[in-house]
DNA sequence: CTATACATGTAACAAGTTACATGATTAA
DNA sequence: TTAATCATGTAACTTGTTACATGTATAG
């Protein structure tokens, strides 16, 4: 239900269409929910039945439908925060493909990673010009922002860095094709 | 399909059973695509039906069966590294978590954060621990190995650093409670 | 002997994706 | 006038979760 959550911190913040939410949403970096408007249409008219979020004003061209979070929405939300368990779990598929690239020839992993680095610097240099765009500091809901897009910048410095690194791994080492299949993973914390 | 090729990639590396790889595999904070054994099982008969995975040697106490990767098998995750996009979305709840928190008093934001905190921490070290218990440099298949850890190293220390960073900023900011609503998200790069 | 961990599976349900379907507005 | 983008929705399917179900070996 995690989606749900998220759609009503988003109508909090401001209100939105549902094709707003999914472009924002969707195909974000910042984003750590991913989602499509298939899923999202049906969800808002879920959330507006129960009464968490609702429509503001009148349909604007082409039937755009406006929502904002109700205060029963942000009291639902806040429930969510306090009272049920965070899911630290993660499926990140262009990371699974980098724990099996040992099964590719050297050339083939080199290149893979190189395009992998491309698609996390881009991710890195868009979050740096919304950094440079703003003045963070001026108030208290620029700084909140400014928390979460902290993270995104961290999160793909630390990607293009890791990917130098693991580049320079691959190309001075030997993992080598047809060498032995080494393990990809290690057991988990006790 | 993301499941399957784990799977195949963790039968590559070494013959292992569905217990094993459930336990490997699902609690596991290296592993970047979480399953449980339910989804496991089934996904383990289908590969062996299709002669992805065998079984190797008898079946173990209480039925214990092991299965390895077959060259068919490896040639098919290749064919998915090489011919099949990565999906560079995420999802990940308890940053989205970390998004929605502004909606939080400041005093409850500061505790889930150093819950998180807790969290991560344990991660880290652990990793730490797995990197000091070994000679990483011995052979390739080590140094395999040491590229996917380290990814996970990196990972959760940032993780640790961006939250003692973020801690700073709800506590001598003003994410005020009450005070008007901030937006909890930026645009997507073009 | 009994609790715990090992070990595998299935069934009902929830969540998420892909493809289908429709139509309005706007800019070239 | 026509292509692109805006805008919303549904249906069939796949994937993933929770709960149910069963039984074995081992350690205290």
């Amino acid at each position: 239900m995690s989606l749900r959550y998220g759609l009503l911190d988003l109508l909090a913040a401001e209100p939105k269409s549902g094709y707003d939410l999914a472009r924002f949403y969707a195909a974000s970096m910042n984003n750590v929910w991913a989602a499509k408007h298939s899923q999202i249409y049906p969800e808002l008219a879920r959330l507006a039945e129960e009464g968490l979020i609702t429509q503001v004003g009148d349909e604007g061209p082409r039937g755009r439908k406006t929502y904002q979070t109700t205060p029963a929405g942000i009291e639902a939300l806040r429930a969510w925060l306090r009272d049920t368990e965070p899911d630290y779990s993660i499926r990140y598929d262009a990371l699974l493909r980098i724990f099996c690239l040992w099964v590719l020839p050297t050339g083939e992993a080199l290149a893979h990673l190189a395009r992998d680095r491309a698609e996390y610097a881009r991710h890195l240099d868009y979050i740096n010009a919304v950094l440079a765009r703003h003045d963070w500091a001026a108030d208290p809901s620029a700084r909140a922002r400014r928390i979460t897009i902290e993270f995104g910048r961290r999160f793909y410095q630390m990607h293009v860095d890791w990917i130098d690194w693991a580049t320079e791994q691959v190309r001075v080492g030997t993992l080598q094709p047809g060498g032995p299949l080494p393990s990809a993973t290690v057991a988990a914390p006790a």
